[in-house]
DNA sequence: ATCGGCTCGCGCAA
DNA sequence: TGCGCGAAGCCGAT
């Protein structure tokens, strides 16, 4: 049999961990779900039933749930754990069967391919530091090849091989090949079906696991592919048609919120842009939606796959950490500490009110998350420390922390990352750009904002 | 209410 | 080598 290089080392939405021929007298094509968190609409899922085809085989679905994962809080277990719990009977209606290992997957994964006599492992892509890890280091113990499908985005992340610069430079290369790219993923079946089911309870098993229990599963925001698609096409149906005017509104509800679904990989990003595609809405509706969940997430993506600095102070660009430091000395007009932001007792009730609204929600409008991080960088000794704490606080609290959205948000905010340089040279920020209430003022009404958070939270 | 200038660097035209 | 213009700002002039 042909290698996997040779079968599909060409394809851009293909990456190679572990070279080889499938092994010959196995048992299933092994599907190892990690960041494609669904059953449907998934294109590792398509890939393990296509190897599956040529080797007339079953094909067995296993996540690792690691209960080591660093700083892990009960609100984002919960919600990955409420997608994992209907994954079993999803992957079924595909005939494909389903394993839970509790475990780091650097050791459960090649356990499990060997247990399962695996003719290979199937995964998705992850652009983060510690997913490419794992694959790596599975690829290293593995005895089978290991192949990554570039699942979660429209357009595969190949073929933008190096660092972008900004939505500018990105957009056009976007666009020229997104005919090609954006079609309908469909739901083929392997070939024999596996009725195999094994592991524990997701949820429940959560119960063993050593989480920061003080950050409580968001209300109202349950995980699952589902509700996911519920949730887009209530945002269609309801929000999309005036998307372009209130996208930056924080007062009333206008975005998808799905930004934690795309994050678990409960829906497909495809799928979205699909919906939003064939909708009946002005082009200008349908742009602007695009425009954040093509070009500006695949953007970021970008940025965590192509920057090695990622999510650091130092990966911000040059003519940003220039600016920056020359200003370090500046006096600030108020200088808050790690414990005073995390209980949202500043003394600016916008900030609060977006803060409180994170505590408790894990979530906040993407208008507030620009003015959230720049005020970090206003109230913080040195521009380092405002990265910290704005890294600190994001993946405490956010459903979707850890996420490259969330870096190259933050980067924007304190580093200019994505953005121009913005004159006249200020206080503190220096020529990156500032952002405060006058903006805030201008686009939403704030003092509605606050009271709902009140309303809610008191 | 609207407008220009501030400031840097990418990418394209030439 | 020159030039247009950009993730969504701010300030002052008109």
């Amino acid at each position: 049999m042909a290698t996997v290089t040779d079968l599909w080392g060409d394809d851009p939405r293909i990456e190679i961990w572990r070279d080889g021929e499938p092994a010959a007298d196995a048992s299933c094509v092994m599907l190892w779900v990690q960041r494609s968190q669904r059953a449907r609409a998934n294109l590792v899922a398509n890939l393990a039933v296509e190897l599956a085809k040529e080797l007339d085989l079953p094909v067995i679905a296993v996540f690792a749930m690691t209960p080591g994962f660093p700083s892990a809080t009960l609100r984002s277990y919960h919600f990955m754990a409420e997608g994992l719990a209907t994954l079993a009977d999803d992957f079924a209606a595909r005939r494909i069967g389903w394993q839970l290992e509790i475990g780091d997957p650097v050791e459960r994964i090649p356990v499990a391919a060997r247990k399962l006599g695996a003719a290979a492992v199937i995964t998705d892509v992850n652009p983060l530091r510690i997913g490419r890890e794992w694959r790596r280091d599975v690829a290293d113990v593995l005895e089978v090849p290991l192949v990554a499908v570039d699942s979660d985005v429209v357009v595969p992340s190949s073929l933008f091989p190096k660092e972008e610069y900004a939505a500018r430079t990105i957009r056009p290369k976007i666009y020229r090949v997104l005919e090609d790219y954006l079609h309908r993923i469909p739901d083929p079946l392997p070939p024999v079906e596996s009725f195999h089911r094994e592991g524990p309870d997701p949820l429940g098993a959560l119960d063993a696991f050593d989480l920061d229990r003080s950050v409580a599963p968001a209300p109202d925001r349950h995980g699952g592919s589902g509700i996911a698609r519920d949730r887009m096409r209530t945002f269609v149906a309801e929000r999309l048609a005036t998307y372009h005017e209130d996208r930056s509104r924080a007062d009333i509800e206008a975005g998808t919120g799905l930004s934690p679904y795309l994050h678990f990989g409960q829906i497909a990003p495809m799928e979205v842009a699909l919906a939003v595609r064939d909708a009946d809405v002005s082009q200008e509706a349908k742009d602007a939606m695009f425009n954040e969940l093509i070009v500006q997430r695949e953007l970021s993506i970008n940025n965590a796959l192509r920057n090695p600095d990622y999510d650091r102070y130092e990966g911000l660009p040059d003519w940003a950490k220039k600016t920056l430091a020359a200003h370090a000395s500046d006096p600030r007009p108020e200088v808050y500490s790690y414990e005073e932001f995390d209980d949202a007792r500043t003394d600016d009730d916008l900030w609060n009110a977006a803060m409180t609204q994170m505590i408790h929600e894990g979530f906040m409008p993407n208008r507030l998350r620009m003015y959230w991080g720049k005020q970090i960088l206003r109230w913080t000794e040195s521009p380092q420390d405002a990265w910290e704490i704005a890294v600190r606080l994001n993946d405490r609290y956010f459903i979707d922390g850890r996420d490259a959205n969330s870096y190259a948000n933050i980067a924007w905010c304190i580093g200019g990352r994505h953005d121009r340089p913005f004159g006249p040279d200020r206080d503190i920020f220096g020529i990156v750009r500032p952002m405060g209430m006058g903006a805030m003022k201008r686009t939403f009404n704030v003092k509605r904002y606050i009271e709902q958070v009140r309303s809610r939270w008191g």
